[in-house]
DNA sequence: AGTCATCGATTGACGTGTAAACTAAACGCC
DNA sequence: GGCGTTTAGTTTACACGTCAATCGATGACT
């Protein structure tokens, strides 16, 4: 019987109802668990998990972005936006640029601040990756993966 | 080559570093897009996810729990149960009452209105269960919850 | 009995996510 | 050129989630 530990994780009293609940349930579970422990980490360095995830973006793309498409790649809804930049704005990590050519749209740049931040947590996060998931053999990863995709899709 | 489907949602131009990045990052997108779902289902009953949790794991109990017990079930840090439950209780939805003999824990207790509100509610979110997982089979779902709990443990 | 540690619950400060309404700039089209 | 629409970004209001600090009630120990 593998599927008693959730239940019993959540004191559940009675069974799932159905395997597509109990799935469910196990990925919101996962998930809020491994937040946690991201959270954490990015703690330590001053950043929360969506601070780090604006900075990874902008490293990423190697190049100052428009706020609106930073916004798209985080899934995040756009108002919330304006006030993760701002605070990282306040801590030097992101300058505010005003286009020319477009006056409506402000483009977003990484400082060297950032920059640095960013090289001195690669490792952690990496391992912490490593830690969460190192666990799983590499096809179960793969097939871990593609079931979640094939959720989504 | 299946493991581009998230590379292009992320709009991400590299690979990812690691089977343990993408598996992780596949966890975070897919939870996301889920709690997005179920938030616009229970927005419609002017509950939140949250509430909705607190009440459900009432009904489930069936009968009155101190704060904490719920905030355990919750996996949720105690101080924010407090205003979950205060929101719950301006809306008619739980009530509290001093325990007599430890007269430090409060009971919270659901009322007849949240329960027949959690009656109305069942079968669409049923529904969204299966919307959301339906399309996997038996077999898959019993995978990914397997995989899930692995990753946690 | 008196003091100290612990426990259940609460408060306050901060960052974040969501929706709705708004500003200002750019575009489209006659 | 002028008028309406679209677009980028912001503000405001509210619900959380997290941490640190607090408060009253209980328990434990001497």
């Amino acid at each position: 019987m593998t599927s008693g530990r959730l239940q019993r994780e959540l004191k559940k009293k009675k069974p799932f109802s159905s395997p597509e609940q109990e799935a469910l349930l196990n990925l919101l579970r996962t998930n809020d668990q491994f937040q946690n422990r991201f959270g954490r980490l990015f703690r330590q360095f001053d950043l929360t998990a969506s601070q780090y995830n604006v900075l990874r973006i902008l490293r990423g793309e190697g190049k100052p972005m428009p706020c609106l498409e930073i916004a798209e790649r985080m899934i995040q809804v756009v108002p919330a936006i304006t006030g993760l930049i701002d605070r990282l704005e306040k801590q030097n990590m992101v300058s505010r640029r005003r286009c020319t050519e477009d006056r409506r749209v402000v483009f977003i740049e990484i400082t060297k601040k950032a920059h640095a931040l960013l090289k001195k947590m690669d490792g952690p996060v990496n391992d912490l990756h490593k830690q969460l998931m190192g666990h799983l053999t590499r096809s179960e990863l793969k097939e871990l993966s593609r079931l979640l995709e094939k959720a989504r899709g």
